[in-house]
DNA sequence: TTCGCCATGTAACTAGTTACATGATTCC
DNA sequence: GGAATCATGTAACTAGTTACATGGCGAA
């Protein structure tokens, strides 16, 4: 499916994935509205740019995995109108069954911390702090999430908050014993 | 730095800072040794592949971040030793001063769980096993290395090495939970 | 004699990114 | 009058990836 012409199946990418995913899951959506479903779903841990959603969403056209609606308008620009075919249905099914792409989580902060040695005696201080609120922040953010929606909301979407949760507060305790030895 | 002829300073990639933080720390090094430092030290959070390493190493010398020396042996194949100038340690510290660009850590096993419902049963129940074994092993190695060199090593490596592990065991215990929550 | 280590790279590709462009409508 | 929302894209670039290529040495 990366160009017209070629035939062997390969694998969707996590973004065609993504965006297959939730068509399948929430119904048709326009390039514009599945940008704002992205940020406020997945967004959490994978958010691809605008642009890259409006480069995938025509190849899954391409490749029979979704259907798109040209509509119009009169108050507002027109839109295309994006819906998951049953083919789609199966490619993330089939997506969804492989092991994800292992490849070590590449974090740039982690990286700071290890060459602290080579940084100014505060730097180190400033990002662990720094790493310390962001946390902070998305813990209360999916606190609220999960206060509002209640059991109402998806049950997956629960284990992805409550994923990103427990690594939040890993990192918020952490970072309370490092910044008690840095201030030793 | 990102061709010849560019005069603006640009800011180092994560790469390109983790190679010249290594030669900083740990001194001259080949391309491929370099590799296998990388391999057992950043790996853990930082580990592009060899062509990248051979790609990144001229490009620091041209910036004046490195010197290369061609060093010439009868019984293994010629290689060529890195070292890192004062320039390039400067630009590393300039790198650590910078915040981390935060990037929203992509994580295809989240797509994975939250997309759960449209996969088969017991693929949600496979995906969390093999992060829970996954992460077991993490924290079996990263316990290991500490109880091996003790407080002997380089502090900030341990920063690391405790991240990964509060991680790990965050990890685990989510896992525990949501496969006890998929059995029943 | 075969396998793994040493050692460095080229070529082709990929999955993204940022900056820029356009333009009507609605809300404050 | 100005900003945000709606809506879709193009162009240029980037920071990587995998597959392939080469070849001698030492150990089992």
């Amino acid at each position: 499916m990366r160009t017209s012409t070629e035939r062997t199946k390969t694998t969707l990418t996590a973004t065609e994935a993504a965006l297959l995913g939730l068509l399948a899951l929430r119904g048709e959506r326009s390039g514009y509205d599945l940008k704002k479903l992205v940020d406020s779903s997945v967004g959490y841990f994978w958010r691809p740019a605008k642009t890259q959603i409006y480069a995938v969403l025509p190849r899954l056209v391409e490749a029979g995995y979704a259907t798109r609606e040209e509509v119009s308008q009169s108050d507002r620009p027109d839109k295309h109108v994006y819906r998951v075919t049953a083919a789609g249905r199966q490619a993330v099914t089939d997506w969804l069954e492989e092991p994800p792409s292992e490849s070590g989580d590449r974090t740039p902060f982690l990286l700071r911390i290890f060459l602290g040695g080579l940084a100014s005696p505060d730097a180190l201080g400033r990002h662990v702090r720094a790493k310390r609120e962001q946390a902070e922040w998305l813990k209360a953010e999916l606190e609220e999430i999960d206060a509002r929606i209640g059991d109402s909301g998806d049950y997956h979407a629960a284990l992805t908050r409550r994923y990103g949760l427990a690594q939040a507060e890993a990192v918020i305790e952490w970072a309370d014993t490092v910044a008690r030895e840095l201030d030793a």
